[in-house]
DNA sequence: GCCAACGTTGGC
DNA sequence: GCCAACGTTGGC
């Protein structure tokens, strides 16, 4: 099993807005960034886990952890002239885009914010590609001891 | 293939 | 709202 961080702008689509979804998932979207979509494609595979991040926003901070319960499929906001994210060199016959699905697993008890993750930016967590200067991913692979030592901040 | 211009991301 | 970082585009 493999771990993420996937990012969200919480006045587009906050963790209470998948909270109050059926199932409490959600296809995951408009990511239309090359490498967040190879991830996505690649290596993403049911069963793995990711932490929900607020970006973009006064506290921005991990939220809640989900899980991803459908490998990459492609995005169909892309084909759509009216969708924000449409975009017209991807078809249904080879589609440029992929989403996954998620199921939210679990709201954490409190946000694990960004300042805190910070904190550690040279010891537990170097190598964090979130804590990387300048970093604009939207889908981030997150290191099994990285993982261990967040939750641990909970 | 280079690189300047431009658009987007995201912290502050 | 500002601006640094960085990906993409397009002229050459």
């Amino acid at each position: 099993m493999s771990f993420w961080l996937m990012k969200s702008e919480p006045e587009v689509f906050s963790i209470d807005d998948l909270s109050a979804r059926r199932g409490m998932t959600t296809c995951w979207d408009g990511v239309r960034n090359y490498q967040a979509r190879n991830f996505m494609r690649d290596r993403m595979r049911i069963g793995d886990r990711a932490f929900f991040y607020h970006s973009n926003c006064p506290e921005p901070a991990i939220v809640g952890i989900v899980e991803v319960v459908r490998a990459a499929y492609a995005d169909h906001t892309a084909f759509d002239r009216r969708d924000p994210h449409y975009d017209a060199k991807s078809n249904r016959e080879h589609p440029t885009w992929y989403m996954v699905d998620v199921k939210l697993e679990r709201k954490l008890a409190r946000p694990i914010t960004l300042d805190a993750l910070k904190t550690h930016a040279a010891g537990a967590l170097a190598g964090f590609l979130l804590l990387r200067r300048g970093n604009r991913l939207s889908v981030i692979p997150v290191a099994a001891e990285h993982w261990k030592f967040i939750l641990a901040l909970e």
